[in-house]
DNA sequence: TGCATCATGTAATCAGTTACATGATTTT
DNA sequence: AAAATCATGTAACTGATTACATGATGCA
């Protein structure tokens, strides 16, 4: 279960509440996992019954009192174990893909609305991530001497943002070979 | 639930038992879907129960005998409601990116065998994925004029295609970035 | 007064994976 | 004789989603 493995890397980088990963796996961590709120708290009372997660009661003020959760000793060896171990390079799974070649035994034409919407959450995702970078790595507010983590951050940004780039490009290539099928209904004969 | 749209998209582009349509997903169809026998012929029961799709036995030579499911009338339905449905654009899931960002708590070195093997895997998935392209699409052996399920499949492969470029030349950043953490030990100091 | 944000959870259901199970035919 | 391929399934478990549920604070 790669979640607790996402959940203790957050949490080594800072610990949090429920709230606040949840928060995080909606940017930074979430560009390449993402989990509910009711999936997090779940894991995070397991991870915590093992022994894995050490919980602290901070009390604030103007706002609910929250459980901050940081990594022990077993978490950090669960995490250390699953490092060391090979995992399977993922497989896709593409809802969108099915759907374009779903295309052919319906209406091509009618997909193109939600290619074109598909496009625009990835132009802004991009512009996003464009964004954090320059704010945390780029820029000259960024934070001076890289370390490890940094860096390591920094190379997964870029996976988000070549992902993105490629995906527009396609999603553009899908545009166009739906125009092309609704364009000319007439035959290309002499 | 995609595998249902997914195995009536594969069904409509031809006929078949649940054996092949585990075959196909393994090339074709689960370049961007995947799903094991287990789950394929649990969902033809419940589909072909529901009046979605059909079942016919055949008897076959040398073989044992096989259940061909082809889409019924309710099937064709589905989809097309789905297809006619926005859904959301999907989100990443990475244990790749969770191990790299993982490094940082351990030794990034120690990842570079990993992401190499990573890296191997989707150059052969690319090889694999050109040599489709020509045989069904670009080569002289290609069925002559495509039509618009030719030509959606074609987009759907150089999508794969695409993804693949872009995660080997990823992958590669992400050696540079490991070796360059564990390369240069000693400060840029002057 | 109503809405947004912060904060945490339970219950039910659905999807997906892993392990187990069988048996014929074909190739080495 | 053994291994690979063809062919179909069940059972148990784990993971993920959806719906439901509560309650405080701060702002317009």
């Amino acid at each position: 279960m790669a979640l607790e493995h996402a959940i203790l890397v957050s949490l080594l980088e800072k610990p949090g509440s429920g709230y606040e990963l949840a928060r995080r796996f909606e940017r930074s961590i979430g560009y390449f996992w993402t989990a509910s709120h009711q999936q997090i708290y779940r894991v995070l009372s397991r991870m915590e019954a093992d022994g894995r997660l050490v919980v602290r009661e901070v009390e604030q003020q103007g706002r609910p009192d929250k459980k901050e959760y940081s990594v022990a000793g077993p978490g950090r060896a669960t995490l250390a174990e699953w490092l060391h171990k090979p995992i399977e390079p993922e497989s896709l799974r593409h809802d969108l893909a099915v759907k374009i070649r779903g295309a052919a035994f319906d209406d091509p034409a009618a997909l193109v609305r939600e290619v074109e919407r598909h496009r625009q959450v990835h132009r802004d995702r991009l512009a996003h991530y464009l964004a954090g970078e320059v704010r945390d790595f780029t820029g000259p507010e960024a934070p001076g001497p890289p370390d490890a983590g940094q860096e390591l951050q920094h190379v997964v940004l870029r996976g988000g943002i070549a992902y993105e780039r490629m995906t527009i490009a396609w999603l553009d290539d899908v545009l166009d070979t739906l125009h092309r099928l609704a364009g000319p209904p007439t035959g290309a004969g002499v």
